[in-house]
This record gives C-alpha cells, sequence and structure tokens, in this order.
DNA sequence: AATAATAACTAATAGCCGTTAGTATAACCC
DNA sequence: GGGTTATACTAACGGCTATTAGTTATTATT
C-alpha cells in the first residue's frame, strides 16, 4: 500500500533526471546509457524496460524540458509587448535557466555539433520568439538600427541569458563564487536587465 | 624538388586542422581519431608517427589556436585603456572569431562539461581579462554599477561575442543567411558595438 | 653506396558502446 | 491460487575506440 504524500519518483523518473544531467553536461554521444544507469542504479539492459532506445530517452528528456521552458514564452505572446511585459519574460526565463541549467546546456550541445537535433530544437524552442510583428510597444530599438537588426538582437539577449549558465564552471573558477547562488543570480539579472534598459534608453550618438 | 611559393602545408598541419574542425564540432571525447585520419586521408595508427597520443593532439590544436587569440588581449593591455581601444580590442576579436570560430567552441564545449581541459583554457585565455587596475578611463561605466560587478559585465560582452559563433548553425537555419558572411559579420559587429556605447552612454534610470 | 630516420601501412589488442535474448522475481487481476 | 504483467537481472553480439607492434617504402645523411 504506497501511499506517500507527493508520490516518491518513479524509475522512469529517475533515469529522465540521470540522462538530462548527463546529456547535458556531455551531449549526446558522450553520454553512455552506462553512466545513466550507474546513476540510478541499475544496469544498463534495465533501461529498455523503460525507453525504446537511446534516441527515445533523449526525446523523452527533451519533451520534460520543453515543456517547461515554453510556458513563459506563451504567456509574453498572449499581450500587448510593454516594455514591462518583456522585463517580465526575461527575468522569468533566466529564473527558470537558473533553476534548470540543462535546457541551455542541451540546446548550447546542439547548436555547436549541428547535428539532427538542431533542427527540432530550432523549431520548438527557438521559432517561437521570431513571431512577425512583435514589434516593442510598436516602436523600434533605436539601438538595433534597421528592422532587419531585430532578429540577431533578439538572438544577442537569449544567447545572454544562455551563455551564463553555459559557461557556468568558468564562472565560478575565475569569480570564486557559486553561478547558482541566490546572490549571484540577482547580480546577473541586475547586469541583464540594465543593459535592456540601457538599450531602450538610448537614442542615437 | 619540391619548391613552391608558400610552402604546402605538412602532413601534422593537416593533422591539426582536421582535428581543430573535429574537435570543435564534436568535443573531444564524441571526436575519434579515425575521423581525423579519414579527414587527412590516412589511416589512424600513422597519427601516432606525429602526436604522442589523442590526449597530445588535442594540446596541440589548442597552442595553436591561443597564440592566435591571445595575441589582441595583450595588445590592449599595453596601453591605456580609453573607449576607442576597447572598441578596437572588441572589433578585433570579433572578427577574429569569425574568421576562425573554433576557439569559441572548443572553450565551449570545455564549459559544458567542466572536466580537465576546462582549467586551462581559463588560465590561458579568461584569466588575461581579469587583470585588477584595468579600469576603463579610470572611471567606472554606471550600468555595471559598483565595480564588484565588472567581472561578470566583462563575462557577459565576450560571451556575447563568443555565442554568436557557438550559436551559429542557430542563426544558420532561423535567419536564412550564413552567419560568417561578410554582411552577417558587419550586422553582429554593428550590434555589439551598439550594446557597448549605450552601456557606456547610460547614466542611470 | 650504405646507413639512418621518417612516415606510411596492416594486424592485432583490450575495452567500451548500444542493443537483444533469455531468465528470474515480485506485484497485480480474476 | 493461477496467470499475466512489469521490471530487474546475466550473458552475449557485433561494432567502434585508442593504442601497440611490426613491416615496408621513401627520404636524408654520411
Amino acid at each position: 500500500m504506497t501511499n506517500q504524500a507527493v508520490s516518491a519518483p518513479t524509475t522512469s523518473e529517475r533515469i529522465l533526471d540521470a540522462a538530462e544531467d548527463l546529456f547535458a553536461e556531455k551531449g549526446y554521444s558522450a553520454t553512455s546509457l552506462g553512466d545513466v544507469a550507474d546513476r540510478v542504479g541499475i544496469r544498463s539492459p534495465s533501461l529498455y524496460n523503460h525507453f525504446k532506445n537511446k534516441e527515445a530517452l533523449y526525446q523523452a528528456v527533451l519533451e520534460r524540458l520543453l515543456a517547461d521552458f515554453t510556458a513563459p514564452q506563451r504567456e509574453l505572446d498572449s499581450g500587448p509587448v510593454t516594455y514591462e511585459r518583456v522585463f517580465e519574460w526575461l527575468e522569468t526565463i533566466v529564473r527558470r535557466h537558473h533553476a534548470n541549467p540543462n535546457l541551455a546546456r542541451l540546446l548550447q550541445h546542439a547548436a555547436l555539433s549541428g547535428g539532427p537535433h538542431t533542427n527540432e530544437l530550432i523549431d520548438r524552442f527557438f521559432r517561437p520568439m521570431f513571431q512577425p510583428g512583435a514589434r516593442i510597444d510598436g516602436q523600434e530599438v533605436t539601438v538595433f538600427g534597421d528592422a532587419g537588426l531585430q532578429p540577431w538582437a533578439v538572438m544577442a539577449f537569449n544567447n545572454l541569458v544562455m551563455s551564463y549558465v553555459t559557461m557556468a564552471p568558468m564562472y565560478r573558477d575565475l569569480l570564486g563564487q557559486d553561478p547558482f547562488s541566490e546572490a549571484a543570480l540577482e547580480n546577473q539579472l541586475n547586469l541583464i536587465k540594465s543593459l535592456l534598459r540601457a538599450v531602450f534608453a538610448y537614442r542615437g550618438e
């Protein structure tokens, strides 16, 4: 009679947890199913009772991550694009990447390798950011010059957020501080928001 | 009687070229010596006539890349840190990363895996950026607030430059343009310089 | 011309990889 | 309680990995 309050994680969930961390750290092909199984505490053939094969495991990991991260984007799209709501959206995704850096790492691995996983990730994560007519308050931002530059700018800010977590080990050693501490999170949040504010405030040379 | 003008690349150089591309694309452990040898057009055991083992090959690749990329940094350190010279330095490293994206990719792989290569790369590439007393014109930049935030800001701008090339495949598919074309380079250069200018111009809320 | 060194090759190694097959044990259903 | 299902296990496979040993052909040195 299993009757716990929040229910202990199932084996499948524990496999997903382990695989997510390992894929994010080493990438797809450098992650071995033996490593995954070791973390869970089972033998690697037992994984096949839960997932068809390595590729299916990767897809399941991806599915779970994307479900978490595309929610704020849909939130932003559901109303007018004001400065305040962009700030909110930015803060939300920064906090979410801090809470779980694995999606950013997975995306970075995929981008580096340019393999078959890349296209799917583009379509499901990045493409939604580039909906036409998503001007900010109907007004273009001076820094970015002509409108043709704007997609680059969106990517730039996204990269700013993501590269913080993909570069986290570098930050740790360089600055001698845990980059995922609450203090470090506030620092990065202030920096990014200040940068965005400077961009909005700037009106030409 | 081989008597060519610029001298054809030696086998060792061709191995380094192939290995550099592959390490940058797939990372250390996902790159096989068989792949490297295939690109050069020889069998994998022949690699051992030129490099002691896989690790030594990686180190040699790294050495050649770092020699290219630390020159501009030493240039900047050799004189007063003015706005103009920071802009110059930024433009130089942006152009250098465009000309050869492989160091950025290698760094990103190392940061993601956090393996033994990470520390060496930090010391040789990033640490020089954080020399004490490198204030800009003796004046702090308002956006970054207190001086304690400044290392974060330096990393942020570096990440902005590097993530462009590590995310290049994403840019290619999203924007439908070669991210390493001359036009794209100018775009990114303008964006980054504009961002830096906005940061300098910004003086509080 | 004889010798030494360079750099390619083939063959073979031990180990790890993803995956399949077959088996045992425990929990559920009727 | 018998049968079914779920999930763990061990054993084994073919393929790929880095690496070593031994061989051969070409080049440079004396």
